[in-house]
DNA sequence: AGCACGCCGACT
DNA sequence: GTCGGCGTGCTC
C-alpha cells in the first residue's frame, strides 16, 4: 500500500503530495498524522490518500503513526483541496488550520491525573469486615467509592487523607490509575438559559429554517430581536436528528455569554473553540469534538474548522463582521468555508445580522439565500431615537471640542436619572498625531510610514501598526521648535474631557490599550454591567453584542471617520458600525437615545442609519456599487509586494505588474483597471510596500483569478520578496 | 524548512 | 595549507 502524504513544511516548492510505502504491519487511513523521513530529517505529515501504485522509484516507508486517532476527518481533506484552489493556500497551511497548532511536535497531550475506583472483584462486605472498626477514613472511602465509579485522588485525599487511599490500594481493595482529564474552558460557567416562549417572529424564523434542512438562510433581524434564541431552537432540532452544529460569533469576548446560554440549553455537549484558550484547553475541546463527545461547537472564526462529523447546521452570527475575514495569512473568508461545509454535509447555513453585508443581502435578493426578517425587538421595545449633530455647526458656534452640546446635555440627563451611557470613538490613544507648528513635521514611526499616536497615560508615542514605542519629544526633532500641535482626539482624551465635564461620574475606557490579557475584555464589561461605572468610552470593541439593560444613551463621535478612508467598503462599514453602536441603547425596559456627531451630517449613510432603514440603505449603496463597478458586481484583486528596500520592492512590483498585464491583455473583457502603485502605507515594519490592483468581471472570475495568482507567483520566483494575494480585501493599508 | 554540497576569502 | 562564509539544490 502507498500513502500520499503532505509533509508539514510550508513552502511553495514542497507544496505537493509525496508518496510513502506503508509497512505491512501498519494500519494507516486517510487523515492520520504520521512521521516520515524527508531528506535528512524526520518530520510530521498527514496522509491524504491511499493507493496501490506509485510512479516514484525510491519510496521510503512511513516511520510511525503520530496519534492513535485519525486527526483529520475526510471532509477536511476535501476542504484542504478547496482551500488550495480557491484561496491559494499551501496544502500544509490548510492542514495546519484543522489540527491544534500545539499538537504539532507532540507537545500537548491529554492531561492525566490519578483516580481511584473500587475493585469490583472483591465484595464490599468482605472489605468492610476486614477493616478495623476505628479506621473511619478507610471505611468512609469505601462507602464513598461504592456509590460512584472513578474519582480523582486529589479530591479523595482532601476528604479522607492520603493514608487511607494508600492502605486500601495495598490491600487491593481499590484500584488507582491515571485517567484522562478534560480541561474545560469556562468549566465553572453555569449554564443559564431559561427557555422562553418564542415570539411569533422567532417561531416563524424557526419554521422557515425547519422546512429546508439543507437550505441557506439570511436572518435580517434588528439588534435585540432575539436571534440567539432562534439559533438555539434550530440547533436543538438539528441535534435531535443526531447531527452536529457549528455556531460562530465574531469576537472571542462574546463567547462566554454565548457559551453560558448554550450550556444551559445543551449541557456538556457544547465545546468552545477559539484562539484565546490555552494550548491544553484547546486541544481537549478539539478532541472532544473529534470523538463526537461534543456535537455543538461555539467559537470564533477558526471554529469553522472544527472536526465535527455530519454537520447539520452552520450558523454565523453577525455575518457582516470583519473578523470573519482572515486578514493575515492564511487568508480566507469564513462564510465561503461555511458554504463549503454546508454543501459537503447537506447542512443548513444560517447567516444572521442586523446589518447584513451587501454581498449576503444581494444573495438573498437573488434567491440564493432565503431571507428571513425579524423587524421587532423582543417585548416590542422600540429602537432608540437618533439625533444627528452637525459638528461644523458646532465649530461655527465656537465649540472646538470633540463633544457637542447635545451630547453633553444627553449625558447629563442620563447621569441624573442614574442610568448608564456609552460613548463610541473609533480612535484610541489621546491624540492621533503630533505636528510641529513651525515646520509642519509630523512625528513618524521609524519602521513605518505612519504618524505616531500620543498615549498620555503612559506618556508614550505609539505606532499602531508595528507597536513600536517612543519617548515623547519636547521639541520638534527636525527644527527644534517647542511649538507642537496635537492631532485629533482619541478615546483617552475623551475620557479626560468627560471627566472634566462630569467630575463625579465614574468613567471606564475600553480599547486595545485597556484590554490587554486574557480576561481584559470580560472584566471591563462585567464591571460596567454591574454598574461600577456610569459612562463607558470605547472603540468598536464596545459595539458588539453586549447587552446592558441600564444603558439608555449612546454617543457616537466622529461618525464619519470610517467614511472617507477611500475604499469601497467604507460607507457600508460606517452604516454597520453606527447601527451596531446605536443598538446598545435601550436594550431593556428603558427607552434609548443616540446622539451621532458628524462633519458630514447630510451624508445618506447617516440618514438611513438614523431611520434604521437598512433596505433603503441597501438599495442606494448596491446601486452605487453597480454603477461604479465594485463588489459584489466585480472582484477586486490586490497583490501586495513587500521587500527590504524601496528599490527592490519597486523593481519586483514592476515585474508582477508586467506579468499581470500580460494576462489582462489576453482577457480584455474580464480584467480592467490594472495598475501598480505604492501601498497606502508605503512602509510597515521596515518593509517597503507596493501593490498591483485590478478589477475582474464576475463571469469567469475564478479562472482568471487563478491565472493572476500564477502570474504573480511566477513573476517573483527566486526574488527576495513576500507577496500577498488578496481577493476583495477588507481594508487596504 | 532544514541540511548538505560546493566554491571563494581570512586565518594558523 | 585549513576553517568557514552562506549561495544553490534536493527532499517520496
Amino acid at each position: 500500500m502507498i500513502a500520499e502524504v503532505i509533509v508539514d513544511i510550508s513552502t511553495a516548492e514542497i507544496d505537493k503530495v509525496f508518496d510513502y510505502a506503508v509497512p505491512e504491519d501498519m494500519q494507516v487511513s486517510v487523515g492520520d498524522r504520521v512521521f516520515v523521513g524527508f531528506g535528512r530529517q524526520n518530520i510530521e505529515g498527514i496522509v491524504v490518500g491511499l493507493k496501490e501504485h506509485s510512479d516514484v522509484q525510491k519510496l521510503r516507508p512511513i516511520e510511525r503513526r503520530a496519534d492513535e486517532f485519525t486527526a483529520v476527518i475526510p471532509e477536511m481533506v476535501c476542504l484542504m483541496d478547496y482551500l488550495a484552489k480557491r484561496w491559494f493556500l499551501r496544502k500544509a497551511d490548510a492542514l495546519r488550520l484543522f489540527v491544534p497548532a500545539q499538537m504539532r511536535g507532540g507537545k500537548v497531550r491529554e492531561l492525566e491525573r490519578l483516580a481511584a475506583a473500587i475493585n469490583p472483584d472483591i465484595p464490599i462486605d468482605q472489605m468492610l469486615s476486614s477493616i478495623r472498626a476505628n479506621a473511619v477514613a478507610q471505611r468512609g472511602l469505601i462507602a464513598h467509592l461504592s456509590t460512584c465509579s472513578w474519582e480523582w485522588c486529589s479530591a479523595l485525599t482532601q476528604q479522607f487523607g492520603a493514608g487511607a487511599i494508600k492502605a486500601l490500594q495495598d490491600k487491593g481493595y481499590i484500584l488507582v490509575a491515571p485517567k484522562k482529564v478534560g480541561r474545560k474552558p469556562y468549566g465553572d460557567l453555569v449554564g443559564n438559559a431559561p427557555k422562553v416562549a418564542l415570539t411569533s417572529e422567532q417561531q416563524a424564523a424557526v419554521d422557515v429554517v425547519g422546512q429546508n434542512p439543507s437550505g441557506k438562510f439570511l436572518i435580517h433581524g434588528v439588534t435585540g430581536s432575539g436571534k440567539t434564541e432562534v439559533y438555539m431552537t434550530c440547533i436543538e432540532r438539528c441535534v435531535k436528528q443526531g447531527k452536529g452544529a457549528i455556531m460562530l460569533v465574531p469576537e472571542i469576548s462574546l463567547t462566554p455569554q454565548t457559551m453560558q446560554r448554550f450550556r444551559g440549553r445543551f449541557g456538556a455537549g457544547v465545546a468552545l473553540l477559539h484562539s484565546g484558550l490555552s494550548a491544553g484547553e484547546r486541544f481537549d475541546e478539539w478532541l472532544r469534538i473529534l470523538r463526537g463527545e461534543a456535537r455543538i461547537v461555539v467559537g470564533a472564526r477558526s471554529a469553522i474548522f472544527a472536526p465535527i462529523q455530519n454537520v447539520g447546521m452552520v450558523i454565523i452570527d453577525e455575518e457582516h463582521d470583519g473578523s470573519y475575514v482572515s486578514e493575515s495569512n492564511p487568508r480566507y473568508e469564513t462564510i465561503d468555508i461555511a458554504e463549503f461545509r454546508a454543501k459537503y454535509n447537506g447542512a443548513a447555513l444560517i447567516l444572521g445580522s442586523a446589518t447584513p453585508s451587501l454581498e449576503s443581502y444581494q444573495k438573498a435578493q437573488n434567491g440564493e439565500y432565503t431571507l428571513i426578517k425579524m423587524s421587532k425587538r423582543v417585548a416590542d421595545r422600540v429602537m432608540p431615537s437618533m439625533q444627528i449633530v452637525d459638528m461644523c455647526d458646532e465649530l461655527r458656534r465656537g465649540n472646538k471640542s470633540i463633544l457637542s452640546g447635545a451630547l453633553l446635555a444627553g449625558l447629563k440627563e442620563t447621569l441624573e436619572r442614574g442610568q448608564q451611557a456609552m460613548v463610541f470613538l473609533n480612535r484610541r490613544g489621546y491624540s492621533s498625531f503630533m505636528i510641529c507648528r513651525e515646520c509642519g513635521n509630523v512625528i513618524k514611526c521609524k519602521s513605518c510610514d505612519v504618524s505616531l499616536t500620543w498615549h498620555r497615560e503612559e506618556n508614550l508615542l505609539k505606532c499602531h501598526y508595528c507597536r513600536n514605542q517612543y519617548h515623547v519629544p519636547t521639541a520638534c526633532p527636525k527644527c527644534g521648535s517647542a511649538s507642537i500641535r496635537y492631532g485629533r482626539d482619541g478615546t483617552e482624551k475623551v475620557v479626560a474631557d468627560l471627566q472634566a465635564h462630569f467630575p463625579t461620574a465614574r468613567l471606564l475606557r475600553m480599547d486595545n490599550d485597556t484590554t490587554r490579557g486574557k480576561t481584559g475584555h470580560l472584566s471591563i464589561l462585567t464591571a460596567f454591567g454591574n454598574g461600577e461605572a456610569d459612562i463607558l468610552v470605547g472603540t468598536q470593541m464596545i459595539a458588539k453584542g453586549h447587552d446592558f439593560s441600564n444603558v439608555t444613551f449612546v454617543g457616537i463621535l466622529d461618525a464619519d471617520m470610517s467614511l472617507y478612508i477611500g475604499d469601497y467598503h467604507s460607507v457600508e462599514r460606517t452604516f454597520q458600525l453606527v447601527t451596531q453602536v446605536a443598538g446598545r441603547a435601550g436594550r431593556d425596559k428603558l427607552p434609548g437615545r443616540v446622539v451621532l456627531q458628524s462633519y458630514s451630517p447630510k451624508h445618506y449613510v447617516f440618514y438611513f442609519a438614523s431611520q434604521y432603514d437598512y433596505e433603503g440603505f441597501y438599495k442606494k449603496e448596491i446601486n452605487t456599487r453597480e454603477v461604479t463597478g465594485f463588489p459584489p458586481f466585480t472582484k477586486i484583486v490586490r497583490i501586495l509586494v513587500l521587500s527590504d528596500t524601496e528599490d527592490e520592492a519597486f523593481r519586483y512590483v514592476k515585474k508582477t505588474l508586467a506579468a499581470v498585464k500580460e494576462v489582462a491583455n489576453r482577457y480584455p473583457n474580464e480584467v480592467s483597471r490594472v495598475q501598480g502603485m505604492r501601498a497606502p502605507i508605503s512602509r510597515m515594519e521596515n518593509k517597503y510596500r507596493f501593490q498591483v490592483i485590478m478589477r475582474l468581471e464576475r463571469a469567469h472570475e475564478n479562472e482568471i483569478t487563478a491565472m493572476m495568482y500564477q502570474a504573480a507567483v511566477d513573476s517573483l520566483a527566486g526574488c527576495n520578496v513576500r507577496m500577498f494575494f488578496e481577493q476583495n480585501p477588507q481594508n487596504i493599508t
